[in-house]
RNA sequence: CGGGAUGUAGCCUAGUGGCUAAGGCGCCUGCUUUGGGAGCAGGAGAUCGGAGGUUCGAAUCCUCUCAUCCCGACCA
């Protein structure tokens, strides 16, 4: 079924396209950029959700849902934002056999319903904060569309809350922001750079936006999550007010912040290899793989003995037996690696006589030998090990990869050509979305965020581009 | 949306105007096997991406169209 997977050497994003088809995550849909998402690779998705969802109720938000149409009128209460969102829009027309007589449009967001709502709900600052999730799917009519990165239609998270004051929501964004880091290197094992979106870069109606950025394995930058710092935009746009506790009106201070299935496809472009799939075992849907290993004349003492085992170890973790007969066990080592199951253990004659069990990594391919009665505690810190393995992998990939440009000619260069370097390059910028475009014209890298605190280390420095006193330490990178 | 490439069975490929579209992998049946993608035998599976045209005759030539991939402009 799935036996050949092209080098990453060959063509980057052939072998991404090949890991998504094999290792059956996602498959073409009929309709134009818009995909299946596969069992397997809807249970990454899951395992996200819980993990993310369960920090979001830590965090005091509930979860809610709202509509998937949104009267187009709705759209063009926030200027940005229908300026913003316009070309990306899905527009229904029709509805049981007449015209409409207002278009909907399919969800791009949902700021714009959600507000219409708040304004409802929201009359008192006893009715504050508002700390409201929502899981849903969303349309954007790409024009270039890629399996899981961007696709027409996606599956996100999108949380929106109100606030009494301009800190408080701030704060909120933030800690989003935060939520999203955590997330992003404890459970997808993938290192993040956090900070604030240029002007240019940042959400059709924000004031700010802040996103965590994540290295690919082809040096190319990819945004993972936002959070935005909404103002009073969205209140103003739907006149959502409440009364303060001086009985005057004043208008609600907003947030948005999402991440999508985009996450699956960051997993796979950070960590996996040319043998397929490689998934952090706290994401993955099966920990541990045990391949009995057996002859027609001793299959009686092998697969009983893994069916102990495999009791055993399913009360801790999340095994799966592969005792299927009519594939060989190389067979079986090939396609689970593919999978991108953490750990695999192999039970065969030999190691019976020996009382152990193999255990092979998936992320460095390390085979050992474990006594059989301590399977489990091994299991247990090697699952540990991988998990933190392919996170300090991934970080000292984005080390060696995070360049400190000194003059303009070295920052071209990490961009410039066929076998330009890439990756992130850190360096002083005025500020002035002029040189940031010119920049993007000459080099195709953009600005992925602007670290907290950047500010204070750009002083005395001049921009990369124009020779103008820098605002900003700029991290640059060409992005997907 | 512009430029390039590709499209033949579930997958990969051969066939470049002429007989019933060929092979490998996978799939099904049976036997035999099982420590890095096993072997033998038999079998099922294709309106050659779709539509239209040229021709006595089209997978093959022409036009249009659709989809995927790559490169650009726009975006989670």
């Amino acid at each position: 079924m799935a036996e050949h997977i092209t080098p990453r050497s060959t063509s980057y994003s052939d072998w991404y396209v090949d890991i998504v088809l094999k290792a059956q995550l996602a498959d073409y849909s009929p309709v134009k950029g818009s995909m299946v998402i596969r069992p397997r690779g809807y249970a990454l998705w899951e395992r996200m959700q819980s993990a993310l969802d369960g920090m979001f109720k830590a965090t005091g938000h509930q979860n809610a849902y709202f509509p998937l149409l949104i009267p187009e009128s709705f759209l063009h209460k926030e200027a940005q934002h229908v300026e913003g969102f316009a070309p990306e829009l899905a527009v229904v027309t029709h509805g049981g056999g007449e015209k409409l007589e207002e278009p909907l449009v399919i969800r791009p967001t949902s700021e714009t319903i959600i507000w219409s709502m708040y304004r409802k709900w929201i009359q008192s600052w006893r009715d504050l904060p508002l700390l409201i999730n929502q899981w849903a799917n969303v349309v954007r009519w790409e024009k270039r569309t890629r399996l899981f990165l961007r696709t027409t239609e996606f599956l996100w998270q999108e949380g929106h809350t109100a606030h009494a004051t301009e800190d408080e929501a701030r704060e909120e964004t933030l800690r989003m922001l935060e939520v999203y880091r955590t997330f992003a290197e404890e459970y997808m094992a993938m290192p993040v750079l956090t900070g604030v979106k240029s002007e240019s870069e940042k959400f059709a109606g924000a004031v700010n936006t802040y996103a965590i950025e994540a290295l690919m394995q082809d040096r190319r930058a990819l945004q993972a999550g936002t959070s935005h710092f909404l103002g009073q935009n969205f209140a103003k746009a739907f006149d959502v007010q409440f009364q303060n506790r001086e009985s005057a009106l004043e208008y609600v201070w907003a947030t948005s912040w999402g991440v999508s299935t985009r996450l699956v496809g960051a997993l796979i472009m950070a960590h996996s290899d040319d043998n397929g799939l490689i998934v952090p075992p706290k994401l993955a849907p099966t920990e541990l793989v045990l391949i009995p290993i057996f002859r027609s004349n001793n299959r009686e003492q092998v697969l009983p003995a893994a069916e102990k085992l495999a009791d055993e170890l399913r009360k801790e973790f999340r095994i799966v037996v592969d005792d299927d007969e009519s594939n060989s066990p190389g067979w079986k080592f090939a396609e689970w690696e593919m999978r991108g199951v953490p750990l695999r253990i192999e039970m065969g004659p030999r190691d019976l006589e020996n009382g152990q069990v193999t255990m092979v990594r998936r992320d460095t391919g390390e085979k050992e030998a474990v006594a059989l009665d301590a399977a489990g505690a091994r299991a247990r810190a090697l699952l540990d090990e991988i998990q933190q393995n392919l996170y300090q992998r991934a970080l000292e990939f984005r080390g060696a990869n995070t360049h400190y440009p000194a003059t303009w000619d070295e920052m071209a260069a990490l961009y410039q050509g066929e076998d330009a370097p890439g990756g992130f390059a850190v360096a002083p910028w005025d500020g002035d979305a002029a040189t940031e475009a010119l920049i993007k014209e000459e080099t195709k890298a953009t600005i992925r965020v602007l670290p907290f605190g950047n500010e204070e280390e750009a002083r005395g420095k001049t921009c990369i581009r124009s020779g103008k006193p820098a605002r900003h330490m700029a991290v640059f990178a060409k992005a997907y």
